[in-house]
DNA sequence: TAGATTGTTAATCGATTAACAATC
DNA sequence: TAGATTGTTAATCGATTAACAATC
């Protein structure tokens, strides 16, 4: 199958997939199925065993799967059975949180430069990074073959980071404040608001 | 139309329309359309029409909505025209860019307290806010009629604490770090790693 | 073998969209 | 009025699920 054609949402389901296999690495699992991954993700078995479908047959029947055997085939549908540079934007509060996140490697990610405009802040050691001027951007992205960037910087100098951003090559931006970007840039948005606001939704105000 | 028939997918878009609105009305504009809406959003205007209608008649043929109006529908709608508190545990580097974070009120939020275990980070300010024993996590509960919690410690501290919130009353929480709750209590999670996976799979690796 | 679980088809379910009457 | 845009219906599209043969 052309893989244009794979629904957009079964690849968003891939990573949660793959985190939840990691989980039962970690606790020495071997085997697992379609059945205790959906139990774990509150997702039904069908549809795990029709989403990894698109890709291949990975299971045995009566057995179920090879919890390392199908991680790594995730790793390698996603892509991420290698390490993508990131450049992170932003070294305030956020920026030095995300700069000591150590999920990022196991991810398959490596924030290789943490840039800022504050002429404060560059030359500052946040994690194992030296906060560097925004002006080198093009420099490091060249040198690091970066095509990720994480924005973090505050909301309304985000769309302008975006813009320079993608005017230097990056393909791909995950943000923490809102920005639009062209269609051929894909980006994701971390708004904390707009997940609490679609929680208070379906709660009941009992509160005064 | 019963609230509990209307997809889980609408309720997770008006966010989304709310934030748009805000821009507009800080943009100074006093009416918009679906298909502006729409546009800025990456939305069909027929969806947006349709989701508003499950709601009611917040328009005028010919002319569009009032900005103002919708914004506060909406917000009636998500029960976020009112604060509501909330707590944050963890007041590590991503914890203080949490409690520093300031779209929080604009959302319909308050940060009442910062708690972690830490007795070095107990009496340390952040923000407006004093880091405080977990212990004093019933009283603060009780005393600020909290529903909703931030999950911002470790990744193997996550889940104790989520525990630990629901057994304490706590109906919704968005964590940093994934956790597993029972089916009563609203979770949303934030993982920059499962929104960079997602964005691999789509990228031409060039990088060598 | 018997039991278990996959991979896949076809049916069902639900969400999106096209079209348009209503009306400002 | 003419033009524009809403609200809504019905059609379409796409995703999920039930069912089951295949097979370990």
């Amino acid at each position: 199958m052309n893989p244009l054609e794979i629904p957009e949402i079964v690849i968003r389901r891939l990573p949660l997939y793959l985190r939840a296999l990691n989980l039962l690495t970690e606790q020495g699992q071997v085997v697992t199925s379609s059945q205790e991954l959906g139990e774990r993700l509150g997702i039904s078995s069908t549809q795990i065993r029709k989403d990894l479908s698109y890709f291949g047959e990975f299971g045995k029947q009566g057995t179920g799967y090879d919890v390392r055997y199908l991680a790594e085939q995730l790793r390698q549908i996603l892509q991420v059975n290698r390490t993508w540079n990131l450049v992170l934007i932003g070294a305030g509060d956020l920026g030095r949180a995300i700069a000591r996140y150590n999920g990022f490697e196991r991810g398959g990610f490596s924030i290789v430069a943490v840039l800022d405009r504050d002429k404060q802040k560059i030359g500052n050691q946040v994690g194992q990074l030296r906060i560097q001027d925004i002006a080198q951007l093009p420099d490091v992205l060249r040198q690091h073959h970066v095509q990720i960037a994480i924005i973090a910087v505050p909301p309304d100098e985000a769309q302008g980071v975006a813009n320079l951003l993608v005017k230097n090559g990056i393909r791909a931006i995950l943000s923490y404040a809102h920005i639009t970007m062209p269609a051929d840039v894909r980006i994701q948005h971390i708004d904390p608001v707009v997940g609490l606001q679609s929680m208070t939704y379906y709660l009941v105000p009992t509160q005064p």
